[in-house]
DNA sequence: GTTAAAGCTTGCCCCTAGGGTAAGGTCAAT
DNA sequence: ATTGACCTTACCCTAGGGGCAAGCTTTAAC
């Protein structure tokens, strides 16, 4: 017994917003789902089960395409673990540029900050970092 | 002697593209450079100097809206340090959050990778993961 | 002096991953 | 019957660009 909700109480039961579950059907994500009459959005309980899928995958930062991919592993009972992993890796490697850019970013900033005397004057070394060849002239 | 630059060679020289020059004229940062009579843009060293203190805050990652401010500030001789300063705290602070989303990330995807065998069977644990409630069914 | 290449102009569409809004149709309760 | 909540599509907006097209200008070679 299919119990079968709209697309409200998809994007509720999901944690996924309606108009996320709009975008994802336009990306192909999703197939289309059944219509009422009146042409409103039918969702069954396994459609429910792929929204939970991508909303899980959003919180571990996989892209859309990413997603796409991950959706058609599992639905696929032939797949193999290693292209799994393999996704999982290069999202990891992906994160961890990003995290060292960051990073980065992050203790160049600081030490300007930290050089930064914080008070009236107009002297501030970050200004001086950033403006080239230390003149603004 | 102001040497001018084409936008081509102003952006050789600063380290940007075209492209983004015009962008950044198109959203405020710039003031509209001179022109030839047949609509080139021209910039002068001033200008130039602008272009290269933009780029430098862009690989520290400030957005063009912070950067806006920062070129008000750098141009204004009466600024307060202490204004500059806490435009740096408050990036800081959003790299700081930026970092830690990545790092929860990346802890909760390695976990699940290293449960994933990455073979030839279908069964691995980032899928198992990402699925709710445990069962595909 | 002419011609071809390189550089410039504007305008448009694309990307990620959505948010917001508007105009209009539908459904359920009052 | 009306009201309010919900649904539909379509469009513009964000940041920070990439890329292309059509057309004009400048420069350099021949």
């Amino acid at each position: 017994m299919p119990h079968l909700l709209t697309i409200g109480e998809a994007a509720t039961a999901s944690g996924l917003s309606a108009k996320m579950i709009r975008n994802y059907e336009q990306s192909g994500l999703l197939q289309k789902p059944a219509r009422t009459d009146a042409g409103y959005r039918l969702y069954n309980q396994q459609q429910l089960q792929q929204l939970k899928f991508i909303q899980q995958a959003r919180k571990l930062g996989f892209s859309l395409n990413e997603i796409r991919s991950l959706l058609q592993l599992w639905q696929n009972p032939e797949r193999e673990s290693r292209a799994v992993k393999q996704l999982a890796e290069q999202h990891l490697a992906n994160i961890a540029e990003k995290i060292a850019e960051l990073q980065n970013m992050q203790q160049l900033l600081q030490q300007l900050a930290n050089s930064c005397n914080a008070d009236s004057s107009p002297d501030c070394a970050i200004l001086a970092a950033l403006a080239p060849q230390a003149g603004t002239k």
